[in-house]
DNA sequence: TATATAATAGTCAAAAATAGTCAGACAGGA
DNA sequence: TCCTGTCTGACTATTTTTGACTATTATATA
């Protein structure tokens, strides 16, 4: 059922759970899941992206690697990070990873974050005008410095 | 009769006897019933409605699926209702009022509550033109249907 | 040391695997 | 007959997977 590229995001994350860098051979790797090499950088690209909270580097040639990071960040930082990324537009997609992130931070909980991406999903920005992107960084940001606030405010 | 959509809703109603929420395979179930695959939109579109109490949920690509979920009569007259009033334009205030209600009813938690609140005010809907409330309305549709999908998602 | 070779990884576009939309054909009842 | 709800097919949209080709680097070899 589940995609192949889902299975290979879980192998990697179930690598980085204790600790916050892995490092992989990609052509071993897509011959486990027999796969195309090219499969490995597509779930790389696609689930360990900055905004999702991942560093990857690699090396090519002889006893070469990849290596996915996991990023920490305090909370602080981390805000105005996002912030900073958001900027004044973004896409559904890069929205959809930092929320992701956040949930995978354990910031928000699974509702929290499913609710947060309905509010900046295409269908509830739905205007006409070609400004979409900026209006979903500003609800984003807006759902998001809320996130933050509702840390400190024990339920 | 209308026997084909008639059974197709059947089918999928049965597999939501016991479970409330249902995953299939838009083309095999086509393929199943040997019909076109958008006869399962039909279906979807027309039997599967907020109004007869489902949601429904989808993804394309390699392993996408089509999720069915079925809400209880209570939570379906609420919906509807919330759904009609929100219209297509929406003030702060009252978007506001409704939101508080759902805390109340106990369908969204503090925090959650404070999230749409945080994705449906001034601050966030920052656009100079004058259609203002209608995004709103937009928005807050979207987060209230998110919402009512957590149910017993079990999170 | 300079060069060739093997062992890596990266890129990109095409194909495959899904689902959605919409206009029009069709069919049965008022 | 006409209206309404069904059904289909062609076309679109999205996501994943593959394969051919390219780039880089360590190591063996001349």
């Amino acid at each position: 059922m589940a995609a192949l590229s889902d299975n290979i995001e879980r192998f990697i994350k179930d690598l980085l759970t204790d600790d916050t860098r892995v490092e992989l051979k990609r052509n071993e790797l897509a011959q486990y899941f027999g796969c195309a090499n090219s499969q490995i950088n597509y779930v790389l690209a696609t689930r360990f992206s900055v905004d999702r909270g991942y560093l990857v580097e690699s090396r090519r040639g002889g006893s070469g690697y990849v290596r996915v990071i996991r990023i920490s960040t305090k909370d602080v930082d981390l805000l105005s990070n996002l912030l900073e990324r958001i900027g004044t537009q973004i896409n559904e997609e890069d929205a959809r990873a930092i929320i992701l992130r956040l949930y995978e931070l354990k910031l928000v909980s699974a509702n929290e974050a499913r609710l947060m991406q309905a509010a900046v999903n295409q269908d509830a920005i739905n205007i006409p005008i070609s400004s979409k992107d900026a209006l979903r960084a500003s609800v984003l940001k807006s759902v998001i410095v809320q996130a933050f606030k509702n840390l400190r405010e024990g339920e």
